[in-house]
DNA sequence: ATAGCTGCAAAGTCTTTGCATGTGT
DNA sequence: ACACATGCAAAGACTTTGCAGCTAT
């Protein structure tokens, strides 16, 4: 769990948001902050009780509506869904503030997802873009198995699956 | 729109079933032969109409229950969901009974999620366990862009979200 | 005969949305 | 001031589940 720096690098530019009339708002910086300070790929959920430690009032529905919002303006990321088990509909969407193309690890185990900086292979684009015909623009590996830290604590699948 | 074969290849072993006391199914059966049958990566609602054709009486319940369970069994993939926009929930699962690793091509303009046969490469799950300490078994790769066909009718962005 | 399946409908989880009110600019 | 945001609660989309009746084995 990691500590939330006061404040991060570029955040949102109120510049280029006046230019889209939009406004900054206490909420919108605040969450935008939360979810640049972490890397564990949080979700709303996650996001939302991070969010109310230090904006108490603030809703569920804004964080999704500024999640989007943050989305859609390409400054936060959403990952592909964490694929498979499930009890009701539970596979909530995870983000990730880190807008550079990386790779992913997800351990099967315990559910984490880590960011890995293997460099991206551009020219694998460009040869997949001359086989089949599709402009391809970018591309991204998941690599699955089992972390570090579950391979030690063999057999029982550990409960982490990252609440919190 | 492919026609389903009568038959498919090796199909749900009865006598694997039987040997952890499952049954096969008429419902059962018929959706992993619609499933074998196609490369659309169908969603859920998509095989349930599909299975109803043959065999109407059908209810979604029992198609999302069957697909878990040839998920569970390894008989059925599920991809890792499409992220982004929505309406509602809007992300439903899709499936895939092609079960041999390769890749995919989504269109960010009509959705398509296309196969791609690219060898798959074991060096670099290799390559990054030796690097991460993780014990990877496999990647997958997800290429993103423009398909073909969307390139042509540049501009406007296809309707055909693949429903049907 | 009987454990596993199914159909049906209800419940559950995650996400979006309508509306009245609040607030950056 | 006033258009955009928010809080709250209700609605929506997708998926799972409880139960009584059915059916492969």
């Amino acid at each position: 769990m990691r500590m939330i720096p006061k404040s991060s690098p570029p955040l949102l530019d109120p510049e280029v948001l006046r230019r889209r009339g939009l406004r900054l708002t206490g909420p919108r910086r605040l969450l935008l902050e939360v979810i640049r300070s972490t890397d564990v790929h949080p979700t709303a959920e996650w996001l939302y009780r991070r969010v109310r430690r230090r904006l108490p009032r603030v809703s569920l529905g804004t964080v999704y509506r500024n999640l989007r919002f943050l989305v859609e303006e390409g400054i936060v990321k959403e990952l592909p869904g964490p694929t498979g088990r499930s009890t009701g509909a539970s596979r909530p969407s995870r983000f990730d503030g880190n807008t550079s193309v990386h790779h992913h690890f997800t351990c099967s185990a315990c559910g984490r997802i880590q960011d890995l900086s293997e460099p991206v292979d551009r020219s694998l684009d460009r040869r997949m873009t001359a086989r089949t015909g599709h402009d391809i623009s970018h591309h991204r590996i998941e690599f699955y198995g089992r972390c570090a830290a579950c391979r030690v604590r063999r057999g029982r699948r550990s409960r982490a699956r990252n609440k919190r």
